[in-house]
RNA sequence: GGAGAGGUGGCCGAGUGGCCGAAGGCGCUCCCCUGCUAAGGGAGUAUACCCUGACCGGUAUCGAGGGUUCGAAUCCCUCCCUCUCCGCCA
């Protein structure tokens, strides 16, 4: 949610920032629903307080054993005015706080203008494609040598875009979580945390999924209102809702390893083959917990350490900053970090790492008591994949894949997987 | 599934119709005292919105939403959540 008060204040301002994210803010809609609140707030607040007046007066009389009789004559003629008011009012309020939750993030200065993908900036890239000197395969060719992938498996279980994982691949998936989480915790300071993989609604209105991406979720049945997150920066975001902060307690790293589950509403037919895009995928999590005025030394760092996660694999990418029209609702400014894949032919997205600055942070109601002012300060929230796990494992079958269909280990889990050179 | 208890400010915790935005304590801030890794005294300390140049002032908020009433933290209804005991189960 963006800071009612720079709505109200700066509103055409605000409105040409949010055209770079490609969202057109209705301002003459918005200042009408401004006004009429305040002149009805007024007149609601008003009336009210003549009620209250005169109630106080009814009971001092009382106390005094004099006559109210007059007094709750005045009073009934009020009625009627007052629940007017008030139900105008509410009204109003309601159609604002319609139209402002649906408000996307105002992107930073630093964001590049532009529609789409097309239009995202290169930042750096690193590492070199590979270049073979077979034909090089795709990851689900790869895989179905001994059905190490299962597409066949997952569509009989649940349907398309669920896989079934085994033997040699299976493992791998799991030693590239617990390498993930152990280069995070141990060597860039994140404190590891497991979390709900079911959440409440208020916790994903507080990240942003709520209310304008309900299709994107899934949403459980049962008595309980439920929802299976689509991210683990939902339920470690939310850690810190409806909390204030001492200065000792800011800022915070997590990093959580969870399964993360999305509709993918509206991208039917694409990425149909593979691991790419799947209703379930498991994702290890990097959020921060900063000052204001750390967030975008934050951002840089934290897209840092999910960058040596793809250094210390050997797998080339590159790191782009998102234009304004590929920006996410909640985002300030984002770096995707695109994974060189053999068998595409291209660069993917592997890992997304955003600012949010303290919109998330409103909507959680997360502070902190900064030193030497009366009020707390909204924090800012910075997430960031570290990585993808399934598009990771892609990476890696496709770039280590040898001539003979084999895919070679990458040297740094070798560890977790006993010490093996090929998966088998 | 059965039976109970409860949700109040940064935290703990009083408060069964008006004098309650809310006692008291803790914490925090400032001042005084004390010459020491301690204690004592005093003052202040919720949030949002409206009004004002500012001060003052106003409105709302005691889990959420309705209701009763001139007036609700307090009474009634519905919902949400938490806890305890029993049963069942990993």
């Amino acid at each position: 949610m963006l800071d009612p008060k720079l709505l109200r204040t700066e509103l055409p301002d605000v409105a040409a920032k949010l055209e770079i994210k490609g969202f057109v803010l209705d301002q003459a809609k918005f200042s009408e629903l401004e006004n009429d609140r305040k002149t009805w707030q007024i007149e609601a607040e008003k009336l009210q307080n003549e009620r209250n007046v005169r109630s106080k007066a009814i009971g001092q009389a009382k106390a005094k054993g004099e006559d109210v009789a007059s007094l709750l004559q005045e009073v009934a003629e009020l009625g009627d005015k007052k629940s007017a008011a008030d139900a105008r009012l509410s009204e109003i309020q309601d159609l604002i706080g319609a139209l402002t939750n649906r408000i996307p993030n105002i992107p930073h200065e630093s964001v590049p203008a532009g529609k789409d993908e097309e239009d995202n900036k290169e930042v750096l890239t690193w590492g070199e494609p590979k270049q073979f000197d077979f034909e090089a395969k795709d990851h689900v060719d790869l895989g179905e040598k001994d059905s190490l992938l299962d597409f066949e498996a997952g569509i009989k279980l649940s349907g398309s875009r669920f896989t079934v994982m085994r033997g040699g691949v299976a493992k791998l998936h799991r030693a590239l979580i617990q390498f993930m989480l152990d280069v995070h915790s141990n060597e860039h300071g994140y404190e590891e945390v497991s979390v709900p993989f079911l959440v409440s609604p208020a916790s994903l209105y507080g990240t942003g999924q709520l209310p304008k991406f309900e299709e994107d979720s899934f949403k459980i049945s049962g008595e309980r209102e439920l929802y299976l997150i689509p991210t683990a920066e939902v339920p470690v975001t939310n850690l810190v809702r409806d909390t204030i902060l001492s200065p000792e307690q800011v800022p915070q790293k997590m990093v959580c390893h969870t399964p993360c589950f999305r509709s993918e509403a509206g991208s039917y037919g694409r990425d149909t083959r593979g691991l790419i895009r799947q209703h379930q995928f498991e994702k290890v999590e990097l959020v921060q917990i900063v000052k204001p005025e750390d967030s975008y030394a934050a951002l840089e760092e934290l897209t840092g350490h999910a960058e040596a996660i793809l250094q210390k694999l050997e797998l080339p990418y590159r790191k782009v900053i998102l234009c304004g029209g590929d920006l996410g609702f909640s985002a300030a400014k984002t770096y995707d970090l695109e994974v060189w894949l053999p068998g595409q032919n291209k660069y993917r997205e592997i890992s997304s790492c955003s600012n949010c600055e303290d919109f998330q942070a409103r909507r959680l109601q997360a502070r902190w008591r900064k030193p030497g002012q009366k009020k707390p300060e909204l924090v800012h929230t910075i997430n960031g994949s570290g990585l993808a796990v399934g598009r990771t494992l892609v990476a890696i079958l496709e770039n280590y894949q040898q001539a003979d269909g084999r895919v070679k280990i990458p040297n740094l889990l070798r560890p977790y997987l006993a010490n093996e050179e090929f998966i088998n």
